[in-house]
RNA sequence: GCGCCAGUAGCUCAGUGGAUUAGAGCGUCGCCCUGCGGAGGCGAAGGUCGCAGGUUCGAGUCCUGCCUGGCGCGCCA
């Protein structure tokens, strides 16, 4: 990474202004490289001096020159192909300048890296799990699971971008009463719908106290008459429900996986919480965790005692008086399972905001299995607030008025979705206006960037036309063409291009990949300056440099379309 | 009551302790089509960064207190 040569660059001068005696020889914080804001201050500039100031006067009390200390650093910077001009400025800033033959030549290497283009190695080939969506398996996607997925999905993208090996992971709760109550309902409505059709005596049966009632419920009852038959009503109630249980958890998960793929979101893996029991772990953790005096029974239930590790006030309910598991003793499972014996470096697990309390106590069972709390990250991101028509749509959940994922995918279309879902950070709350995403004009952002790579394309393609011999190929003569790009616009547009892994880097290193539909934007903006500014096919415009140019907009479809795969979206080549 | 999160332009939101001017999109008001897709470009207006203190060379960003809003504090998930 060019921040990371640069950080290198100024600490090896720090190490040898050391050696030479012109600064001090003691320890100082690490080399920070940052962006200024102003484009006069160059590409990166470093505080340093005035870090080391502070140090200074912490070590010695004496008070030094920031700007002395600046410069003699600066003295100490060799001359190099990356960097075209170091400066000092204002009160002590060193400031870098990209070397504008680099630049250049960073097209091609753009080009070259193709798909792949902005890849780190933060990872170092560590395997990582993001656990994401995991909604229960009682019908169709809330739209606010929308946001878990989408954030999930993108933040798996980012960590493949930057070197991890990701597992993708959708946990089923298809063991808890929830889940218990949907088999319940979709009986209910398998026997209605089989009285009907199969002219069977009526029994009147109805649905469950705090049990689904939506409309989908009637659908799926239809896929297990399909199936099955009336072969179920046959039965005796609980032997029936039994049977359904599989056929309903199919059911239910393969209707979420569609509405998932309509977003363009996919799983590695579907993890089944019912095998947790039926392999007997849940019961051999408990078993293991009472006798390190972690769980104790008291007033008929077992507990976790929780409450014994920071962060905790209470201890927590594992099995109740009843005998019926809670959903945290499958958790218990489920995590030893995760960082015990598939072994994840680390695990991410996206929560909406209403989950919060179930960090410490996640923190908690880390520790009481013996597992470093740091290998799990909590994603936590707030609520979506649908505005329709300048209002909120309200639902009601109870009598099943959901507005699905589904429904929202198809009335504004993925894409858009994606983005409205992903530009705000995780801990905001986002008032997503439907009426504004589905606009296809210049009021509506999302577009503007697809609109942007569908022009690339485009000029591509008439490039084809107009003469110019395989437009998207590298001649072999290409380190010469590209040296022809000294507008500002072009250069600029390549100093955008090359913040790509910085852009990943900040996306993993604050696990929310948010700063993409910002960058994105910012990108797609400077090509359009580009591309106001700079003729390619026009006939003024001599060969050789139209064709640097139209390497340049190889590149830069390359890192549109990269930021936009990032982001789970496609990249259209028309609109 | 306690805990977590948020409060930045008319609206929706970015902002990784830095450089006399706090950004974007939308909206508003002006320009730019005998030029590669105008779903574009240029410019203007619009802010006591919730309030009050503090830390430091330097604070929208860190600390404390307060105000407002959201969420959480079950033998629910």
């Amino acid at each position: 990474m060019i921040r990371d040569q640069i950080r290198q660059i100024v600490t090896q001068a720090v190490a040898s202004a050391q050696s030479s005696g012109n600064l001090p020889s003691i320890a100082f914080p690490p080399v920070e490289i940052e962006r200024p804001n102003q484009p006069d201050h160059g590409d990166y500039s470093s505080n340093f001096a005035l870090l080391a100031t502070s140090a200074i006067k912490k070590a010695s009390g004496r008070k030094a020159n920031p700007r002395q200390l600046a410069q003699s650093i600066v003295d100490n910077i060799p001359a190099g192909q990356l960097v075209g001009s170091v400066e000092l400025a204002g009160p002590g800033f060193i400031n870098f300048r990209l070397n504008e033959c680099w630049l250049q030549q960073s097209v091609l290497s753009i080009i070259e890296q193709g798909p792949l283009f902005g890849a780190i190695d933060r990872g170092k080939g560590q395997n990582w799990q993001v656990e994401y969506v995991s909604a229960n398996p009682t019908g169709p996607l809330h739209y606010g699971g929308g946001r878990n997925a989408v954030l999930g999905d993108a933040l798996a993208n980012v960590l493949e971008a930057a070197g991890f090996n990701v597992q993708r992971e959708f946990y089923v709760n298809d063991s808890g009463t929830q889940f218990q109550l949907f088999i319940e309902s979709l009986y209910v409505c398998y026997i209605q719908l089989c009285e009907e059709q199969d002219a069977l005596p009526a029994r009147n049966l109805e649905v469950p106290e705090n049990g689904y009632q939506g409309a989908y419920l009637h659908d799926y009852a239809k896929l297990v008459r399909e199936r099955v038959g009336d072969r179920l009503a046959h039965l005796a109630p609980d032997d029936a429900m039994a049977a359904l249980r599989p056929i309903g958890r199919e059911i239910v998960v393969s209707d979420i996986e569609d509405e998932l793929a309509s977003m363009g979101v996919t799983f590695d893996r579907w993890f089944s919480e019912q095998t947790l029991y039926e392999e007997g772990l849940v019961d051999k953790l408990l078993e293991q965790l009472s006798e390190k005096g972690e769980v104790v029974r008291r007033d008929g239930a077992v507990w976790f005692l929780a409450s014994n590790y920071p962060g905790n006030e209470k201890d927590e309910v594992v099995v109740r008086s009843n005998g019926a598991p809670t959903y945290f003793a499958s958790d218990i499972a489920y995590h030893y399972d995760k960082f015990a014996r598939r072994n994840f470096d680390r695990v991410i697990n996206v929560w909406a905001v209403d989950h919060q309390g179930h960090i410490p106590r996640m923190g908690a069972v880390m520790r009481a299995l013996d597992l470093d709390p740091d290998r799990l990250k909590i994603l936590l991101y707030n609520l979506v607030k649908l505005i329709r028509d300048g209002q909120e749509v309200k639902m009601s959940k109870r009598s099943g008025d959901i507005l699905t994922v589904r429904e929202v995918v198809e009335e504004v279309g993925p894409d858009a979705v994606r983005f409205m879902l992903l530009t705000t950070s995780p801990e905001s709350s986002i008032d997503f206006d439907m009426s504004l995403a589905v606009q296809r004009k210049s009021e509506n952002r999302v577009y503007y960037v697809q609109y942007g790579h569908a022009r690339i394309c485009s000029l591509l393609h008439r490039a084809a036309q107009n003469g110019h011999r395989n437009p998207e190929e590298v001649p072999p003569d290409a380190a010469d063409i590209v040296t022809l790009l000294t507008d500002p616009a072009e250069l600029t547009l390549i100093r955008r291009m090359l913040e790509m892994e910085e852009q990943i880097e900040l996306a993993v290193a604050r696990l929310s990949p948010h700063n993409l539909t910002y960058y994105a934007e910012d990108l797609t903006k400077t090509f359009s300056v580009f591309y106001e500014n700079c003729q390619v096919l026009h006939s003024d415009v001599p060969r050789e440099l139209a064709r640097a140019r139209l390497l340049l907009i190889l590149a830069a479809r390359t890192a549109l379309s990269r930021v936009l795969n990032l982001m789970g979206m496609s990249a259209p080549e028309e609109m």
